[in-house]
DNA sequence: CTAGAACCTGACACTGACGTCAGAGGCAAG
DNA sequence: CTTGCCTCTGACGTCAGTGTCAGGTTCTAG
């Protein structure tokens, strides 16, 4: 398939795409006239690649960590290993950062309420 | 305090602390000769600042929330009570997005570990 | 054949929370 | 007074993924 078909389907912009074929994520077969063609199995890498964008990991980060995703076996470098591992750490730590974030939130929400349904039944008074 | 003792116990950079004031999110007394001094309760009050930037928020999406922590009462707007109950959701549903990739990382390293340990039996053989 | 859609490369714009530097003034200790 | 550290304003730099525009080529439907 073409570059538009495969930014439809895997739901990023075709701009996007070039710039994974760029950091050397993505690749593609060009026709004779320099067309970018994908197979099928493209999407599900383009997928991949926006949920590991999603977890913050950065380009650089991300192409180091792919020969474990597309040779999972111990000739892959045991560097790319650790990095995943590395990388699920922090995204664990970040995911701990969030929740108490939102537990702030929630005790700010829950003030709020508080004060409000106090001035509401004072003012029903 | 001055400044500098405040990025200090607030754990963040002078720079930063400037910013905050300049977009309306810290204020500061000044002394005669124009240096910022704070109260106590600024080092409070800049963590606050720290978690809500961490949960992703904008400065500007800060500025609209924090009347909801300053005074938590129907005299606030109601525009900011809704604007901090969206972050909330929306910062849940990043969350949920973060878990599912951590889970796509953790069945990765699994399949590798996997492979790792078949291809060690193999070769003690 | 032709119109229009899709594609190409290259390059600059953008966002936002800072880093960093310059040049100048402020403040406590010796 | 001076040394050295802190602070001030203002302004430009950064990063990284992506938007967007320009100017040109290619594909496809009719």
């Amino acid at each position: 398939m073409r570059i538009g078909e495969l930014a439809r389907r895997a739901g990023v912009s075709v701009r996007s795409l070039r710039y994974y074929e760029e950091q050397g994520l993505l690749e593609s077969e060009r026709s004779s006239s320099g067309q970018r063609h994908y197979p099928e199995a493209a999407v599900d890498r383009v997928i991949l690649l926006q949920r590991l964008y999603a977890g913050g990991l950065s380009s650089r980060t991300i192409g180091e960590v792919l020969p474990c995703v597309d040779r999972p076996s111990s000739d892959t470098s045991e560097a790319a290993f650790e990095m995943m591992v590395g990388e699920r750490d922090r995204l664990s730590a970040h995911i701990e950062d969030l929740l108490r974030t939102r537990d702030m939130l929630d005790e700010l929400i829950a003030t709020n309420r508080r004060h409000n349904a106090t001035l509401a039944s004072d003012s029903a008074r």
